[in-house]
DNA sequence: CGTTACGCTGACGTTAACGTCAACTGCTCT
DNA sequence: AGAGCAGTTGACGTTAACGTCAGCGTAACG
């Protein structure tokens, strides 16, 4: 029989083996997130089990990285999507962070359609330039 | 009587001074950029003199700074735009990285759509809650 | 019952991208 | 001539974001 925890496999808290594989991250990874409290898993004994709650942080942390965020960035942005035990001025400032973010991000993707025509461009120029070797036209 | 250009071509070549309060940048940062080949300004003696390529690759480098990239990475991609002389594979080795970019960009633009959109929601969620202009008193 | 295998905790190492500092040089102005 | 700058070259320091390794615990497998 292949190793199976017993009837509660109710898959809300998953172990550190599993977070990994499934975000492509390394154990040192979520362990260094959660001394930085960007994630918060519950213990068992002394071995981590990551909540729905870790898993959607964890979504949302690697995307900011892929738009170039630091982990600090990352860390005060999201606060706005669980913080609701806090008080008003709290949440009005992380609502004023999140403001920021969004305007950041506007601009950014602004800039990332300029990049995107202008790399365009150059593309086609240069490869208009020299024949491709032996590729199938269209 | 040493030589002494009295006409010189101000517009093209500029001063480190003036190139770091053009781009907001250190003048450690220009040199840095320069010992990592992403730029190569000229030298009158010992002094640094950028030239209008150095100003375009800048601007190139500041931007795909705020999208994430590494130094490595953009000076990859740099190359596609003024490798003019060099060969055949070269060329196309450069064009394709600028293929590989340009897909992480698409991806990039469409994940940032996505992030924009969920902030945005959670933003007005957020302000929903709680009135913005001043606390309720319940 | 021993031995993998996974997991944990320090603690130190590494890389990228600069910052900082010291010592020197060559103009320019007075 | 001297002072004041802007600029240069090492050389070492710093921060973020992990990697790596040693030493230990424990749970299950054969």
């Amino acid at each position: 029989m292949t190793k199976r925890p017993r009837t509660e496999l109710q898959s809300d808290l998953t172990p550190i083996s599993d977070m990994c594989a499934a975000f492509d991250v390394t154990p040192r990874t979520l362990r260094f997130y959660e001394a930085k409290e960007l994630l918060s898993p519950v213990r068992v004994g002394t071995r981590r089990l990551f909540t729905r709650r870790d898993r959607a942080r964890l979504t949302l942390i690697l995307r900011g990285k892929r738009f170039g965020f630091s982990l600090e960035e990352i860390r005060q942005t999201l606060d706005l999507y669980d913080r609701t035990g806090s008080d008003a001025a709290q949440r009005q400032r992380a609502c004023e962070i999140a403001r920021e973010r969004l305007a950041i991000m506007e601009a950014q993707r602004a800039e990332l359609d300029v990049a995107i025509a202008e790399l365009k461009t150059e593309l086609a120029a240069s490869e208009a330039r020299f024949p491709v070797t032996h590729r199938a036209a269209e």
